[in-house]
DNA sequence: TAAAAGTTACG
DNA sequence: GTAACTTTT
């Protein structure tokens, strides 16, 4: 521990909002300095996307959480809002920082405006230190025998399980506060005061009632997933109404629990329990897509505007407004594709397996080019991250790198017989067929009148039909990715 | 992390 | 007729 200086560090928070294995925060402290933290609500950097309606939600309670987390061992978190690039350097002037440190980004616009800064702050003697507080490991790190990075994700799967992972880093006993110059108090913005949470409407309830939001909230629910959803996870997880996966995206998302902590629990509990080693393996498997997303976005900057796959650059989507808003609203006629949409809207989450679904039945049914449902996974999803969100829906599109091809096109019917045999999950999201018995209940078209009339269902009235029919969907869907193939490709 | 069509084996 | 397996999209 170096000696007590006299100017302050400072630590700036970007969707890292936790105390626990925060390596910026670490560092900082281990300076022996005053600890400054900061976080920034950007709208305003150039490239930089702004956050969605949902996000903006979580933000609220996430950034409340730490600074609750930050008075108790430090002196609390300030907030300020605009172009990170003007205010970071303020702040550090004004605070007479010797240095500052943050957690590493991934979009190429946060790498920019993080460049930028850094530059900047160096130019002016204040050192920057970044640091990986955000993946398992950082891009750069893997690669394959050329050197390269994986295209393919079970390789790179291979490669990350057999390599160790960094210590979780405790949390500092205690932050040593210091003193905001009253210009940079005035300047700063209560959380309250950011305009993050909807007022009238207020569209939230459903999520404050399905939520909570920070660093505890994140870490117990990990501990409760260990304890109660871990075993069976690899079978449950694809079970919409069960309680099967881990529900930590949001967490993840906004950094209140690390993926090394997940990993280290995980790889603990199945070293305690070797009965749970597929579940822990699986459940890890879906922890490194996460740091694949990432790498890719690492590499390919442009994931969630382009077609990874040049080759979507021509295919021939079709922008039919009635068939999206229907998609959005969960009025598509397909029960598992409704409920998931209904679950989103209402929640602020979709379960994955109805995720792959509802975005394939966007795609692929109606022929909606990926990144409108891109757009509004990103506005109302509250774990929606640049990397996940746009590596998840190439994915799914098929333009992505090792995606699911695009002939492979999920049947909403059979989907939801093989996943929600009972129609459980359809029942609490889509009330209006819930008395439907199971056998119609993933195809109410099907059902007799009498079955219909007992079940309160008038078709096309209170539950619409298919708003497109499955078999010609999928014919379309298929003659549309036939007409992408060039001449060369076409067999001799 | 698929579905549908085609083919074969067996009654 | 249909279950099991293979091929195609």
């Amino acid at each position: 521990m170096s000696t007590d200086s006299q100017s302050p560090v400072l630590v700036w928070f970007r969707d890292d909002h936790r105390l626990s294995d925060h390596p910026a925060l670490a560092a900082a402290v281990a300076t022996g300095s005053r600890v400054l933290c900061f976080a920034v609500l950007d709208d305003d950097s150039d490239g930089l996307r702004p956050l969605g309606g949902a996000t903006r939600w979580w933000l609220h309670g996430s950034l409340e959480a730490l600074d609750d987390a930050l008075r108790r061992t430090g002196s609390g978190l300030l907030v300020f809002k605009g172009s990170a690039l003007s205010i970071v350097g303020r702040i550090a002037i004004e605070a007479g920082a010797s240095a500052i440190f943050w957690n590493r980004r991934y979009s190429a616009a946060e790498i920019a405006v993080d460049r930028a800064i850094k530059k900047h702050l160096t130019d002016l003697g204040i050192r920057a230190h970044s640091f990986n507080g955000r993946l398992l490991h950082e891009p750069w790190t893997i690669a394959n025998q050329a050197g390269k990075p994986f295209q393919v994700f079970t390789p790179y799967l291979r490669a990350v399980m057999a390599r160790p992972v960094a210590a979780a880093l405790p949390p500092p006993k205690r932050i040593p506060g210091g003193t905001w110059p009253s210009a940079l108090l005035d300047a700063a913005i209560p959380v309250g005061a950011l305009g993050l949470e909807p007022s009238s409407p207020d569209w939230a309830d459903g999520m404050r009632a399905e939520w909570r939001r920070g660093e505890r909230a994140g870490q117990e629910g990990f501990e409760r997933f260990c304890r109660e959803s871990l075993r069976g996870y690899a079978d449950n997880r694809d079970h919409p109404s069960v309680q099967g996966t881990s529900r930590l995206s949001p967490h993840l998302r906004f950094g209140e629990i690390s993926p090394r902590q997940i990993w280290h629990g995980v790889t603990a509990e199945a070293a305690r329990e070797p009965s749970l080693a597929r579940d822990a393996e699986k459940y890890l498997s879906e922890i490194i897509w996460r740091d694949f997303s990432h790498q890719m976005l690492h590499y390919y900057p442009h994931m969630p505007d382009r077609p990874h796959s040049s080759r979507f650059d021509r295919f021939p989507w079709s922008e039919d407004a009635k068939a999206v808003r229907a998609w959005q609203k969960g009025r598509t006629g397909y029960p598992i594709v409704d409920a998931g949409m209904r679950q989103l809207w209402q929640t602020g989450w979709m379960h994955n397996r109805v995720r792959m679904i509802a975005a394939s039945f966007l795609v692929k049914h109606l022929l909606t080019d990926w990144r409108r449902g891109e757009a509004w996974f990103w506005d109302t999803l509250v774990d929606a991250d640049p990397a996940n969100n746009a590596f998840s829906w190439q994915w799914i599109a098929g333009s992505g790198p090792d995606s699911a091809p695009f002939h492979r096109i999920f049947n909403p019917v059979a989907q939801g017989e093989k996943f929600d045999p009972d129609g459980d999950y359809i029942r609490s999201f889509v009330p209006e067929i819930a008395e439907l018995p199971s056998g119609f209940i993933h195809k109410p078209w099907d059902a007799p009148p009498a079955v219909l009339h007992a079940a309160g269902v008038r078709r096309g009235e209170t539950y619409p039909d298919p708003i497109v029919p499955h078999g010609p969907a999928r014919e379309r869907a298929l003659q549309a990715f036939r007409s992408l193939r060039s001449v060369a490709d076409l067999p001799s």
